[in-house]
DNA sequence: TGTATTCTATGAAAGCATTTATGGACGAGA
DNA sequence: TCTCGTCCATAAATGCTTTCATAGAATACA
């Protein structure tokens, strides 16, 4: 059943049904009903394919996730992919992984798919320079790009993110001038964001004009689920004569390994060791006591972002950059 | 840049350049080679969607997840999207939420946009005389559908799912072997595996002819992320009076509620109170005791669901039902 | 060696199901 | 009668796959 067998059911030219079809003004209305009744009665629906070939586009949009499974990015696929149906497109999505050849090769998927634009999940892009961000720019040539939590100065390429500088600025800030002066910084991702919250740390030390112990700051290269990796990981620090009244954390999985690692050495918290964590998640309410934690309102980035890709399909001007404010949600880990 | 302008160049006919970019033998050495050489220097690549016109497809698949944030399921959507990718397809995803209508609208979307197949994640599937599935049933007439963890006697559904229920009755034997006769039984969803996981738990009662007080059977009603809701759910039933030395819960997020009611009260554990999660997430580490939970190999389910898909589409026979089964993994809740 | 037969490599053309540009018919108002 | 606007049909364009037909090469056989 195709829109030849429509249209002469309906004693009309294909043409016709296509513009009761796609709702043009220029249609009588009693022609448009017996369209429709036709349609209808076949159960007649148009052929996606032909319609992307007529329109050069099936108003689908690539997500590259590094993760999915993620609890962070997990929950910007949902936001994202609900904001695009509710703008009529569908979501493509391809878990990539954090390295850049696998980024690279779904980007080329994706433009190959003519999806109308992509959108970068948990990304570890710095700077256009940077060539292992070469493919990036290559593509946004072709496809405008939106990337959370990232930043890319290229064109189309658009950016919307959290000032994890800052956030992790002022959460270091309240710890130094609780009276601690040794906060750890544990941190697992080299990502633009990561290293934006590795700034802010530094930066509140320098602000108060406190030396800052290169030994505090600290990569974990294990896995994103192994919390007793990271127990493990504070015990030999602390085994090593390395000493420390708070562990700020570039993710709230890190800060839970530092709860389970204060337990096991039985360091009370709050009060011999201040945890914060970053991204609110579940985790933190899920670990004894409750960890506090930066809350970088994921969904309201997520919605913006969206809301400029959408914006920028439209024809609209869109700025490249969008930067919304996170802030430090306190619970139990905290004297704060 | 399309196929008659790399014919025009390679001196030959489009069907040529089609045949050699679609690897077919009957093509010469030297005009393959000089078709490719041509298709690289201009970096040609076909347009997706005239050629999903010519083939009917455009090797998409649709993925719809009742909640892609829920720990469980992101990894659900993460595997099945990686395997699907293995194999040449693309994966288009949609949250639907838990309600019917929803998934409905979702699946009639998808199919609307030609996927070859629709892959359902977080269902609640229980027999397909129920109304509420008849729209799955009429689906799948046009479109393999493919269910995790769910089950439905319909042509042109396949499930793979675990055997939830042996699962949840050997959980629920070893505690009551282990003189534990008042096992509260918490869950949280009535989907197919709810329902099992129920069943199960019930059997073992039976199996040891005890008696089962159906005060012990508790369904949540809360969000699956509010954990100190759990917690306030079982203080309410202690105050109401309802004794229990063990908590068996379909979900680990409501084990973890469990764990924090137990400490809040100073209930020790596993001595005076046991707790048993299902899926061994990350939640089951992050709790302090780790919480025992039952294993139900997500990643080999979805290797399988999708191995499952890709016989289907080559016109393979496959079996309409998959049934792995699950363990108990034993942490520190437990004194089994 | 010549004829018949098969095989290989290729081109021409017919789909596939839409959208859209162009223009014609018709009626109304000036 | 001319002009304009409304409604609709015709035909072209989109870019690929695939079937069918055929020229020429290779093989078989007498």
């Amino acid at each position: 059943m195709n829109i030849y067998d429509i249209s002469k059911q309906a004693g009309v030219s294909i043409a016709t049904v296509s513009r009761v079809l796609n709702g043009s003004h220029n249609v009588k209305p009693a022609t448009r009903k017996k369209v429709m009744d036709i349609i209808d009665q076949y159960g007649y629906t148009p052929n996606a394919f032909a319609r992307g070939l007529g329109l050069d586009t099936m108003n689908s949009i690539g997500i590259i996730c590094a993760d999915s499974s993620d609890l962070y990015l997990a929950k910007a696929v949902y936001y994202i992919e609900g904001n695009l149906r509710k703008n009529g497109y569908n979501s493509v999505l391809m878990c990539s992984g954090y390295e850049h050849d696998s980024k690279e090769n779904a980007l080329s998927l994706l433009i190959n798919q003519r999806v109308d634009a992509v959108i970068m999940v948990g990304s570890n892009y710095i700077e256009a320079e940077d060539e292992n961000n070469r493919y990036i720019v290559n593509a946004a040539t072709q496809t405008p790009i939106f990337l959370l939590n990232a930043n890319l100065d290229c064109p189309n390429v658009f950016c919307t993110m959290c000032d994890d500088f800052r956030a992790t600025q002022e959460a270091a800030l309240l710890l130094l001038d609780s009276g601690i002066t040794d906060i750890l910084y544990l941190y697992n991702s080299r990502s633009y964001s990561g290293m934006q919250k590795l700034s802010g740390y530094r930066s509140a030390y320098d602000m108060r004009e406190i030396p800052c112990n290169r030994e505090l700051i600290q990569f974990f290269e294990g896995s994103r689920e192994d919390i007793d990796g990271v127990r493990h990981f504070l015990c030999g620090l602390r085994e090593q004569g390395l000493t420390f009244h708070a562990v700020l954390a570039s993710e709230d999985m890190l800060a839970a390994g530092a709860v389970k690692y204060a337990k096991i050495n039985n360091i009370a918290i709050p009060d011999e060791l201040s945890v914060i964590g970053y991204n609110n998640s579940l985790l933190t309410v899920c670990s004894d006591p409750e960890i506090s934690s930066v809350d970088n309102h994921l969904e309201t980035l997520c919605s913006r972002l969206v809301k400029t890709c959408i914006g920028v399909l439209n024809g609209e001007e869109m700025p490249p950059k969008v930067i919304y404010s996170g802030e430090l949600v306190r619970k139990a880990t905290t004297n704060l």
